[in-house]
DNA sequence: GGGGGCGATGTAAGCGCTTACAACATGCAG
DNA sequence: CTGCATGTTGTAAGCGCTTACATCGCCCCC
């Protein structure tokens, strides 16, 4: 027969079948049998046990070494099927779970990766969120999430998650990756998602995926000068966000390609109530224009509906367009006129790029950019279908 | 002076500031100078070193213990000021990140809970794991997140879940429960969010925190009969989730209230595609109504603009009411009467009871139920502001 | 029949941190 | 001058896993 299963060396002595019955050596010659029962002793029902199994317990119920556990759990070394029934029915009856934190740190990896957002309204990180978290489960990691906004302590917090993965992708709409990169000093490696790239001590270990903007908005811009419009308004604050200042970039550049100076932009934050105020402003007479081209849905759609609401004809006596191609711009009449990100694939690429890095990838030296479509509605000035 | 710093005992021989130079005990009498470069040695920049700092290193250049390196970053023993400093820099110069499974080890606790929802999309799963998450980081807990559609093996993903986290919740409308409690049979707390209590082995750990959903559907359809409609159609499968048969049989409920028989429901699944569906049907004639009682806003929207631009009156020839009070139900016209629930709070409450289970706290022996509110726009009849 | 090869299993050394306890220095009272 | 309280720091024993390496049979072949 096998060896005699053994407790482990130099422990204090922890309490196996036969918690207060000290028997320092002789327990050796006396394995505990096979069957005892079922139910963990000492545990009352209901109650969450104060810890549970180990791999010793296992090991010791299965009569095997815990290597030989760990084997079967891990499921690459060759066990015999006999062994692994013993080791799996032990598993079974004693309800073990493995310590995550134990394996993290005898193979040296999270197995997780870090995502900082700022939030989560709306469907952009939202579906940001699920193309990140689909491709990092496929690969086997884990995701753990990270909310910027309302935390006090932003860099304290990315510096905690930094703790516990190993990758960070963070939205860079967040004003996030200088300080992160700052936290953590290149000692990770850092995807920044639709961001730029920060010129930051650290910033080596940094690189960048993000939808393409300034093209789609310069063609955007465009199509709506192309509908006779010539008084166009920006609408949103191009500075804290990356993504939206290249959007404006656009707007600025389908005004100079045809000779035409772009207004400046109607710096407002992203919310349904500015944008509210924005139309107002126009119904008012401060703002002029006949055409508004909206740094996101949630403005456009506020704005367009105030305007509507107040007896204005969108596009008729003004046009609107968006960005994001949210689900309300299907619902409104007239469709609201967008640009598609593909930010699931966004997500799914900055997963891939954090698995490649800690395989020892080196940093892609340019942003890689990923193609938006413009999604034409009524609200434009097009035909209504 | 302080006892010379050592190496960590029978441990293969670290390559310290010095990596070839190998100086095996005279070292003691010469310690490091402080005031070595800044830049970690044998790290090429640009590329994630193969292995950080550890508490070894750190310990070593302050010219302290490990232990004390530990409290002054735990801060929570006393430490001499010029102490803490020291480590400070050290902590510094190293880029030291602590690793969060040693911790985790040490410690028996993981710091994390699990939330596993089926998917992202539409703003009631964002708003829950906002409140999840928000409350979690302020109990200094991370979340770990799992989205349960599309993944093949979700008792195998959630089982590897438990190994990384103290707590579980999960979405009851998931068919996971079950499962769940299976697959860690009362290891961990769990708490199910707006699902019904499952009977299952090792569900005694297993705790519920629910909207409430019966009376408010009860409320909402007595409103809608109130409008003068008498026949009345519910759509959306009841079965799967635990929360939209509860909302069906508030619907029962009002009908027998005034001695009306409530009609069967009509069973789709939660898409866009499929309000289409049942706005066809009720436009061929198949099925007949004057008013919808919908399982949710999609569902309710979809159908009510499909009707619409059929050239239907809503709510002339037909009410339309949905449930969730999701944003585009702002912005059409009529304005969708719906049903808010606290979903915010949902999830600021599981996170919650998750950590005073964590602490030792008694799973709670019934339900938790908020409150939701009907929330009246146009679409059910009642005259638009 | 002995040795080599091979499959199955055990042994033990870490992984990097926390923390109980011990040790030491200092100051002050007796 | 001795002893004790007090504040600071070090020592070392784990936490529960993985895995390189050693060991042990066993079968097969010469």
């Amino acid at each position: 027969m096998a060896t005699t299963p053994r407790q482990r060396p130099q422990r204090t002595d922890r309490p196996s079948a036969a918690p207060t019955t000290p028997s320092p050596e002789s327990s050796a010659s006396a394995p505990t049998p096979a069957t005892t029962p079922a139910t963990t002793p000492a545990t009352t029902p209901g109650v969450t046990p104060a810890v549970g199994a180990t791999i010793y317990s296992v090991a010791e119920r299965a009569g095997v070494s815990i290597a030989t556990v760990s084997r079967v759990l891990q499921g690459r070394a060759v066990v015999s099927e006999a062994t692994r029934q013993k080791v799996l029915e032990a598993v079974e009856s004693l309800h073990y779970v493995p310590l995550g934190a134990a394996r993290s740190l005898a193979v040296r990896h999270h197995e997780a990766y870090g995502l900082v957002i700022p939030e989560l309204t709306g469907p952009y990180y939202s579906e940001l969120l699920m193309g990140f978290e689909t491709r990092a489960a496929e690969l086997g990691q884990s995701v753990i999430l990270l909310l910027a906004n309302g935390k006090s302590d932003v860099p304290g917090a990315v510096g905690h998650l930094a703790t516990r993965v190993d990758g960070i992708a963070v939205l860079g709409s967040a004003a996030l990756p200088p300080t992160l990169a700052r936290a953590l000093r290149g000692r990770k490696p850092v995807v920044v998602i639709a961001g730029s790239s920060p010129h930051v001590p650290g910033g080596d270990s940094v690189e960048l995926v993000a939808a393409e903007n300034v093209h789609s908005a310069e063609q955007l811009t465009a199509h709506v000068l192309d509908h006779g419009r010539s008084r166009l308004l920006y609408v949103g604050d191009p500075d804290p966000a990356p993504d939206i200042s290249e959007r404006y970039a656009g707007f600025v550049a389908a005004h100079a390609a045809r000779g035409l100076v772009a207004a400046e932009p109607v710096r407002v934050p992203f919310r349904e109530s500015e944008g509210v105020a924005v139309a107002d402003r126009i119904l008012s007479g401060e703002l002029e224009a006949d055409a508004l081209v909206c740094a996101n849905d949630e403005l456009a759609l506020s704005i367009m509906t105030r305007l509507q609401d107040a007896g204005r004809d969108v596009p008729g006596d003004i046009a609107v367009v968006g960005w994001d191609d949210v689900m309300t711009s299907r619902y409104v009449r007239p469709g609201m006129t967008t640009v598609r990100q593909p930010v699931h694939e966004l997500g799914v690429l900055a997963a891939e790029r954090l698995h490649q890095r800690v395989d020892g990838a080196a940093p892609l030296p340019a942003p890689v950019l990923l193609p938006t479509e413009v999604v034409l509605r009524g609200s434009c000035g097009c035909p209504t279908p």
